[in-house]
DNA sequence: ACCGTTATCGATAACGTTTTCGCAACCCGG
DNA sequence: CCGGGTTGCGAAAACGTTATCGATAACGGT
């Protein structure tokens, strides 16, 4: 546990000053190629490493996107992936950030805690409706965008609860119930919204008994997934709003005795790994999450080089991938 | 693009120094309750949100613990998550750090670029030696450690690796070949080592010729896999040593015309949730890499926290998990 | 009325960088 | 030799915080 080898220490062993120091570091002209050659050899010698976070106080560029989440799980955690297969030969590098205590707001806490800066651009992943000015570069996935709107790259939520719905009704199925994410998710309201389309459109009632809040995390799901089962007339499908909800509601409905999708058919959203590893494998609507991250960091990174892009808004589409969890009635 | 909001614009707006504000924020003792609460106030006004760049550069101690990465994927990304759910009430953040250009040796760059300060402690996920002097606690996951030696995490490799190439054996294969990683990672060694010990054991010979290197991804897995398909006696099963590599060469082999586990047997090593959503599901060792993750957490929040852990050396139990990608010869 | 505490606050020096700008020293043509 | 342009370098001011420490005010006891 040394002291960390500062500039000062190179430039004091180097025989110069700090000033020229960096201007190695940095490439920058006006240093005479001996001391240059000097200075890298000492820097080699001492293991210097400039530290990111005296660099940025100064100079507000750091040349890394931060991608900051609500919290690691396996939907945030694909968007990581995607996005750092698209950072990648772009010079960046890629820093992603989450809270301990993500109350609401999250997101303008921590984009000016690491704007001030250490990131040059964000892609905030948040499927809330965010609304917030920044002092970067930012993209967002999955939001509702407020008024002062960023550019946003999301899926069609709409079509894609409506292909799953649909998919249950040409099942057979008629009592189908919803596994909704939290109320002020965008993304949450669109699928619902696609839900109570598909209902509607085939001429089945929409029963407000069975349309539950999941919040998108499991041990919410729970609850609401066991007082669908014990209902008098308990729905024959449910479609849940995400992967992470279904998997849930499967894992309660055989802790129930009910095989899936014999006794009840199950579909999710969104296609995380973890979906086809399920017992029985998830039928559920695909979004391409990684291209979702690479899409964002792509157009972060025009933002970045100060381009105004043609297209402000990415929306790609889903597909409805059938799985174990469903079957005919 | 309005300006950041720093300390001394709410120290004006509330009439009183910076310093003040300071120990405000940061519950110092030394500040009138009345003045406390409207800085307070002034802050909510504002929407101040201090910098973390100049808060750390400052003061040494952020709160905040960096995982670092060479590059997002699944088996790093699994270890997010661990880590995640196990610093959550810890009262710490969570920052993951990936370089884009990671070539060897980027352990001491990033653990010296974030460690000026930024990050408390640090979690560094590499498989190779990872010999370097640290200003924080640093713990290591996966890793040979070299003669500083961090505390470390990992999990059974030898053991995992044996019993992998037993249950092929047990099946009947008689040439079963290996996709290593990459020569220099110990994970790697460890993992060869127990495929020649059960190889040995059964009395069945190691040919060499069975036994190539993939590097843990995925492209350069599929030449390697490819020459081995094209041997005048080819292997009947074929055990990766990773999950990565192993989804490969099922894909290389299914296009070569092969059936798994028909024709061709495989298992890799991870269980990385793409693993069993994979077609066939893949047969692997499971190591529990999000405890893994929790795991290396605990340990350096114990380091942070002062405290001489007991242990210096965590090493989890592995699994076979049986499923679609084996069969009988 | 005086002194010694205690409470409250603010100037100011760090932290490790980058950047601006000025000052020398040098070069070259006249 | 002399003036004007380069070139190479360093002093010093930022960046937004926190920590130290001294100053001031208020107060209680005699």
């Amino acid at each position: 546990m040394t002291r960390r080898v500062t500039i000062t220490d190179v430039a004091r062993a180097a025989e110069v000053s700090v000033a020229t120091v960096s201007k190695v570091i940095n490439g920058r002209y006006g240093v005479a190629q001996a001391t240059s050659t000097r200075v890298q050899q000492v820097i080699e010698e001492l293991g210097y490493e400039s530290s990111l976070v005296a660099r940025s106080l100064r100079s507000h560029r750091t040349h890394v996107i931060g991608i900051l989440v609500a919290e690691f799980e396996p939907f945030s955690t694909e968007i990581l992936k995607g996005a750092a297969a698209a950072v990648s030969d772009a010079g960046y590098e890629l820093l992603a950030y989450t809270g301990a205590s993500s109350g609401s707001g999250w997101e303008r806490r921590y984009l000016s805690r690491l704007s001030g800066t250490l990131i040059d651009g964000a892609v905030l992943v948040t499927p809330s409706v965010v609304d917030v000015e920044a002092q970067i570069p930012v993209v967002a996935v999955d939001p509702h965008t407020g008024p002062t709107g960023f550019p946003t790259v999301d899926s069609d939520n709409l079509t894609g609860a409506r292909s799953a719905t649909e998919h249950l009704i040409g099942l057979g199925h008629r009592r189908i119930a919803f596994l909704a994410g939290r109320p002020d998710l965008e993304s949450s309201r669109l699928r619902e919204s696609g839900y109570r389309e598909a209902l509607i459109a085939a001429g089945l009632p929409v029963d407000e008994a069975l349309i539950r809040v999941a919040d998108y995390r499991s041990e919410p799901a729970r609850g609401p997934m066991s007082e669908l089962l014990a209902l008098p007339d308990r729905p024959t499908a449910v479609f849940a709003a995400n992967d992470i909800s279904a998997i849930a509601a499967m894992e309660v409905a055989q802790a129930a005795g009910l095989q899936v999708p014999e006794d009840l058919s199950v579909v999710g959203f969104d296609d995380v790994p973890e979906a086809a590893g399920a017992t029985p494998p998830l039928t559920t609507v695909r979004q391409p999450i990684q291209r979702l991250g690479a899409e964002a960091v792509t157009l972060l990174l025009a933002l970045l080089r100060g381009e105004r892009p043609a297209t402000t808004h990415v929306r790609l589409d889903t597909t409805l991938v059938r799985r174990g969890s469903t079957a005919a009635r």
